[in-house]
DNA sequence: GATGAATGAGATTTCATTCAT
DNA sequence: AATGAATGAAATCTCATTCAT
C-alpha cells in the first residue's frame, strides 16, 4: 500500500478513535469499538496501531501538529503587525483550540504529565512500554517544544519592533503565558457543561487573562 | 471493630495506595499490589474500598482536606498581616503544597478533570460509576469550593484593610490566581526531575508568577 | 485450596476436556467449550492448565498412569499363573484398553511420536514450549517406560517358571509384541466404525496376533 | 499455463512444504512459511492448494503413489524368485521406506487415523471439510489399498508356487505384516535420533519381525 | 495469476471485582 | 473480617483464509 493510501487509512482510524475517545474516555474505549466505528476488524486496527497507548499517541501526535499548525497560521496572519499582536493572537489561538478541541487539549496536557521522568527519574516505569515504544511518543518529542519557541519567537519580534517593553527573557514570558492558559483550560475542563465557577463567568476570566497578558508583554510590568 | 481502630486500617491502606499511585499511576496499579503493600488481601482492601476509583476518590478528599487545612493555616498565620499578604501566602502556600506533595496535587488537578460535565452534560457516562457512588466523591463535593472561597475572602480582607487596590470581583482575582498556579504546576510536573524548560529555569517563573499576583492585587492592573 | 480439593478440580476439568478432544479433535477443540462444560470460566481454566497443549499433556499422562494401573492389575490377576499367561494378558489388555479407550490410546501414541528428537535432534522445536514446558511432560517422561518395563518382568518370570522358552531378550520380546499391538491398534482406528478391511474381519487378526504372540513366546520361535 | 508448468509449480510447493512440515509438524507449520519456502506468496499457495489440510493431502497422496511405486519395483525385482521372497521384499521394502522418508510415513501412518469414521461415524466432524473436500483425498481413497492388495497378490504368488505354506487368508497375513510394520515405526519414531530403545537396538526389532515374518509365512505358524 | 491488506476465529493474558468458606 | 478461588471484560496476538486491485 503505498504511503497516501495506509495515511489515509490510518487517518480514518484516528478519527474513529478520537470520536470514541472523546465520547467515553480513554479508559474506558474498546478497541473493539474503535474498530468497528472505523469500520476495520480489531485484527487490522492492530496492525496499524499496535496497542490503545499507541493510537492515544497517535491522536497526541496530531494534536500538537494542529496545534503548530494554527500557531504558524497566526503568526503568518500577524506578520505585518506589531510583534505582540502575534504573540497575544497565539494566547489567544490556543485558547481558543482548547476549547474548541476538548480531546486534543486534552491529550497535549496529559503528555506533559507523561513525560514527567521522561529525562531519566525513579519513576520511568510509569510511562508505560506501549507509550515510550510508540513511534508518536518519539515523533512527539521531536515537535513538543516547538508551540513554546514559536511563541517566543514572536515576542522576540514584538521587542525589536518596540511593541513588547517587557525585558523579561522571552522564553519566561512564553511559559508564563503557557501556564496562564493551562489554568485556564484546567479550570473551563472542570467547570463542565456549565459557563460559571462559583458565580463567576468563565468569559471574565478569559478577558482578564488576555489584559493581563498584553500589559505584561506591552508595559514590562 | 471500633471507629478507631477502622479509621487506622483506612489510612495504612491509603498510605499504601498512595506509595503505589505515586510510583506507577492510577492506570499501571495494581490492586493487587496496593493491598500487599498495606499488608492485606485484594478482599480485605475492597471491604475498606469498593473500587480503585473509590480509593482514588479516598486520596484526592484527603488532598482537599490537607489543602484546606493549609490554606486555614496561612490564614491564621496572616491574621495579624495585611489581606493581601494573607492572600499571596495562599498563592505560595499552593505552590508548595503541590511542588511537595505530587500526588495530591494530581488528584486534586485530575479531580477538576473529572467533575467536568457532572452538572449533567452529554458524557455523563465519563463520570464512571465507581466515582459517582463514591463515598468520597460526595464528601469531596462538600469542600471543593473551600480553597477558592478561603482565598476570596483573604482578598476580600485586603480590600477591606486598603492593602488590595484591585476592583475586581474577588472570585475573579482568585480563579486568575488559581488557573495560574495550576498552569505552572503542569509546567513543572512536565519537566520531570529536570529544574529547567527550554533553558529557563522554572524557579524564575515561580518568582515571576507571585511578583504577578502582588502587583494585579495591590495595584489592579 | 488443598490439593485434594485442587486434585478435584483438575479432574472435573480433565474430564471436560477429554469429551471434547474425544468429539473434535485437538484441533477443533476450543478452549472455551472445555471450560464452560467443566462449568468454569475460561480463565478458571488457564489457572488451571497453562495451555490447550498443557490440557493435551494431562490428558496423556492420565491415559499412561491408567495403562499403567491396567498393566498391574493384569499382573495381579495372574500372580498365581504362568509368566507366560501374565505376558499374553499384558498383551490384550493393552490392545482391550486401546479399543475402549479412544482418546487414551491416541494421547499415548501421539505422545511418542512427539517426543522423536527429545534426545535434542535437529528438530528440536518441534516439540513446541507448550509442551515441553508442561509439567505433565516432565512426569511422563518418568513413566513413560514403565509399560515396557513391566511387560519384560512377566516375561522373565514367564522364562523361570518355564513358560516361556525363547531365548532372545525379555526386552526385545516386549518391544515386539508392543509394536505388534502398535500397529494393529493403528490398523482398526483407520477403519472407523467398521469391523473390517479389506472384506477382513479385524477380530481375526487380533486372535492371529495373539497366537502369533504365544507362538513366539512359548517355542521361541 | 499450460499443464506442465502448472505441474512444475505444484510439485516446486509441494517440496517446499513437505520440508517445513518435516520440520516443524503439520500444527506449527505456517502457510507464510511454506510460501516464502517456495518463492510464492500465500495466496498464490492457496491458487494452487485451497487449504493446509489439502497441502498436506497432496503431500500424503505423493506418498501413497511413491510408495505403491515402490512395491511395484519390489513386485517386479522378484518376479523370477518365489513369492515369498516377493511378500517379504516388500515388507523389508516397506520399512526401508519409513526410514528414509520420514514425512512421507507419517503422512500415510495420519492418513489411516484420519480416516477413521470416514465410513460415517458419530465423529464425521472430525474429518474436517479442508480434507474431505480436497481432491487428494478422494485421488487417496482410489489408490489407498493398492499396497494392501499388491502384498496380498505376492502372497498369493508364493501359495501357488508353495514357498508359502501358510493357509492363512493372504489378507490376514497381509494386514499382519503390516500391523508389525507399522508398529516398529512408530516405536523407532518415538526413540528419535536414538538408535535404541531401553538399551535395544533397534536393528535387533527390525531383524526378529522379518524372521518371524518368514516363518509365519513359510510354515504357516 | 500475483500481491498487499483485511478478516475471523480462537488462544492467551491481565486485572478489577466478586464469591464461598 | 480474612482468604483463596473464580469471574468477566477487554487487550493482545497468531494464523488460516479471503478480498480487492
Amino acid at each position: 500500500m503505498d504511503r497516501q493510501r495506509r495515511k489515509a487509512k490510518e487517518d480514518n482510524i484516528i478519527k474513529a478513535a478520537e470520536s470514541v475517545f472523546e465520547a467515553v474516555g480513554f479508559g474506558n474505549a474498546k478497541m473493539e469499538d474503535i474498530a468497528t466505528k472505523a469500520g476495520i476488524t480489531k485484527v487490522t486496527l492492530y496492525s496499524y496501531f499496535q496497542s490503545k497507548e499507541n493510537l492515544y499517541m497517535a491522536i497526541t501526535y496530531k494534536a500538537f501538529q494542529y496545534l503548530i499548525e494554527v500557531f504558524y497560521q497566526i503568526i503568518d496572519n500577524n506578520k505585518s503587525n506589531l510583534g505582540i499582536e502575534g504573540a497575544i493572537g497565539i494566547q489567544e489561538g490556543f485558547i481558543d483550540f482548547c476549547e474548541n478541541n476538548f480531546l486534543f487539549s486534552e491529550t497535549i496536557l496529559n503528555y506533559f504529565s507523561l513525560i514527567r521522568s521522561s529525562a531519566g527519574g525513579k519513576d520511568r516505569n510509569k510511562i508505560s512500554l506501549g507509550i515510550s515504544e510508540s513511534i508518536y511518543f518519539t515523533k512527539i518529542q521531536d515537535i513538543q517544544n516547538l508551540p513554546l519557541k514559536l511563541t517566543s519567537q514572536e515576542i522576540d519580534r514584538g521587542k525589536n519592533d518596540g511593541s513588547i517593553q517587557s525585558e523579561k527573557d522571552s522564553m519566561l514570558l512564553t511559559l508564563q503565558g503557557w501556564s496562564m492558559i493551562v489554568g485556564y483550560i484546567k479550570l473551563i475542563t472542570s467547570s463542565g457543561v456549565s459557563t460559571t465557577i462559583l458565580n463567576m463567568d468563565l468569559k471574565e476570566i478569559k478577558k482578564f487573562n488576555t489584559e493581563l497578558t498584553r500589559t505584561v508583554l506591552a508595559q514590562g510590568l
